[in-house]
DNA sequence: CGTATCATGTAACTAGTTACATGATTCA
DNA sequence: TGAATCATGTAACTAGTTACATGATACG
């Protein structure tokens, strides 16, 4: 229940305004990053949906076919989309895991410019600070140290070298825009 | 309780194999890796630590200070390291997430060399298939696509691209060392 | 004088998974 | 004929979190 966290609930919504959607669909969506985050799995996923149309903010459309098996189309409601208002603007105080900053960036459509701006920052400077203290401590990292350890340190110094590159020019394209 | 899983349980137990360490340790370890992976937290790594010792598959060792709080130093039992080595050879069928990726790369040190290489092989398998798809789907984006879903591709794919290059390199000084 | 680090742990809770069930269609 | 994709969902379970409790020392 914290401010960082990107709660399934919040997540499915912030992903239905972009467009109407079927549980399938957001399934499929999580597919092409599934190497980088673990998408829900149905268990999740269509008891999330039941409970946000309980609440009223999400509507469903019932989409029968003779082929295919009938498709239920969420949509949100105007209530739904105050809620995500209401939520999506919150700072996320903590530091953040990659999973929640890819699905934090996934809902970038419904952040303001300057949420984003935020966020992307946010994400500069925790990772900046990793990428120092790896940095630091692969240096000083002997033959003794375990195999696994320098693997995987080595590993994240990589990913963190290009996160940042990508922050960088994503924020500058990104005030780039904002500029004209 | 799928063969690819690294379940905290023998997580534990491979770091454990690199070095003695307390509970308070193995979180440390952990944080340096923060922003990639969520390590676990405490709430779950005493239980796990003490199920571990329940089932004789750790020793501990209570370090007493007068300062500080007393440290509970774990070591692998003759049990332990068996119990590892029947479970860490598994071949890891499914597709992993980057998460899981990380866990076992953490514990190469019980690895053999050769499931070491193949853990590489398969998850280089696994991110050029997605770095492959992903290039396709980001060539076809238009301006109609949302934001949030540019970003997060255009993010997945960097990584990808990066993690590749990392996979490459890795198994050739791997390969060039079991030559030697 | 408050906060952070060190260091352990428990209890209540929730979020999530796995495994199942259904059933049509298409592909090899 | 068997497997995969499409598409929905439920029930039983487990793994994990958050929040609390304790208590010392050191730093600013």
């Amino acid at each position: 229940m914290s401010a960082g966290m990107v709660s399934l609930r919040y997540f499915v919504l912030g992903l239905l305004t972009q467009k109407p959607m079927s549980g399938y669909d957001i399934k499929r969506l999580h597919k092409s990053l599934s190497w980088l985050i673990r998408g829900p799995s149905f268990g999740s996923l269509y008891p999330t949906l039941r409970a946000l149309r309980e609440d009223g903010l999400v509507a469903v459309e019932v989409i029968p076919s003779q082929e295919k098996p009938p498709r239920k189309i969420y949509s949100v409601t105007e209530a739904g989309r105050q809620a995500l208002r209401a939520w999506i603007d919150r700072p996320v105080t903590e530091s953040v895991s990659l999973k929640t900053f890819v699905m934090r960036l996934l809902l970038a459509g419904n952040l303001s410019c300057d949420g984003l701006a935020t966020h992307l920052r946010r994400r500069r400077e925790q990772v900046g600070g990793y990428h120092a203290a790896l940095g630091q401590i692969v240096k000083t990292m002997d033959e003794g140290t375990d195999l696994g350890q320098r693997l995987a340190l080595d590993y994240g110094l990589a990913l963190a070298t290009t996160e940042l590159r990508w922050l960088d020019s994503t924020l500058e394209q990104l005030s780039g825009a904002a500029a004209i």
